[in-house]
DNA sequence: ACTATAATGTACGGTATCGTACTAATGGAG
DNA sequence: CTCCATTAGTACGATACCGTACATTATAGT
């Protein structure tokens, strides 16, 4: 127990990370993984277009991920993607039908597990956690492109 | 919706474990990984003999997981792997002078980071929100047992 | 003592992730 | 217009992780 207070807390942000994205998994219809879940989710929210890059930067991933985790959501039928007329570098992301409901049924899916997160461990403490986290997240996105 | 209170506290997490963790290894000497220097960590920590299994339930993941880690941390020659005289399926996993040293490196190598995190974001705001990702983690880790 | 069950570690397949290196297309400096 | 830097996406290798399945060893129930 004599590790630094900044690096317990990254450990435990760790452990938590890696228990509920197991945990969602778990649960997610279709073989969706969470990273899935969370590019079909943006699509949904943002609507229209998006190309690869933008979903990676918005994720915080590489594009060499997306580009992955694009190849399969495409492999299961939930995107489309077409060449950008106007930039011949780029590509354009489209859901498909498929795509937006199998992201209505993960929704429904997690839902269970997330109510219980917040009777557990009570919305107020959750709200009151969530500026600290942001916080902890720019203060990183700072380091990473500090280069 | 997605936009529940308990999914933007895990998605902040999964982002927030994404950079530090990127970072982190950034910074590594030795080509040390980050669940490569937790495990050494933990051993210095401990002292004396672990097993795989035990190694792999104070870290959390899967004891498939934690062979894979061990065979890496082998081939580097931090650990050594013994079987069990007790106990012919067992294994003991002993820390090595190098891996020691690694270790000590590891640390020294990241102080700087942490320093930064806890001046940037304040010693007291991480403190405060250790309890909660104490508590956010139990929660997490009962599901997973619950079956 | 024998057999069924449990525990320990490993193998394998699939996904995610990074970093590096590459191709193809754009665009700006001369 | 030509050349070169930049940008978008992909390929590849390495590591980590899970779940499942397996071999080996230990333990419990009869």
């Amino acid at each position: 127990m004599s590790d630094r207070i900044a690096f317990r807390v990254m450990n435990e942000i760790g452990i938590i990370d890696q228990l509920g994205t197991t945990l969602f998994e778990r649960a997610m219809p279709h073989g969706l993984t969470l990273p899935q879940f969370i590019v079909l989710n943006h699509c949904v929210r943002l609507g229209g277009q998006r190309t690869p890059l933008q979903l990676a930067e918005a994720i915080q991933v590489t594009k060499a991920t997306m580009t992955s985790t694009l190849q399969r959501l495409m492999a299961k039928g939930f995107i489309t993607m077409e060449p950008d007329p106007k930039d011949g570098r780029s590509k354009r992301i489209t859901l498909t039908p498929s795509g937006r409901s199998a992201r209505e049924d993960a929704i429904g899916s997690i839902g269970h597990y997330l109510s219980e997160m917040e009777v557990d461990i009570g919305q107020s403490q959750l709200e009151a956690a969530l500026p600290f986290l942001v916080q902890l997240r720019a203060f990183l996105d700072r380091q990473r492109n500090k280069d």
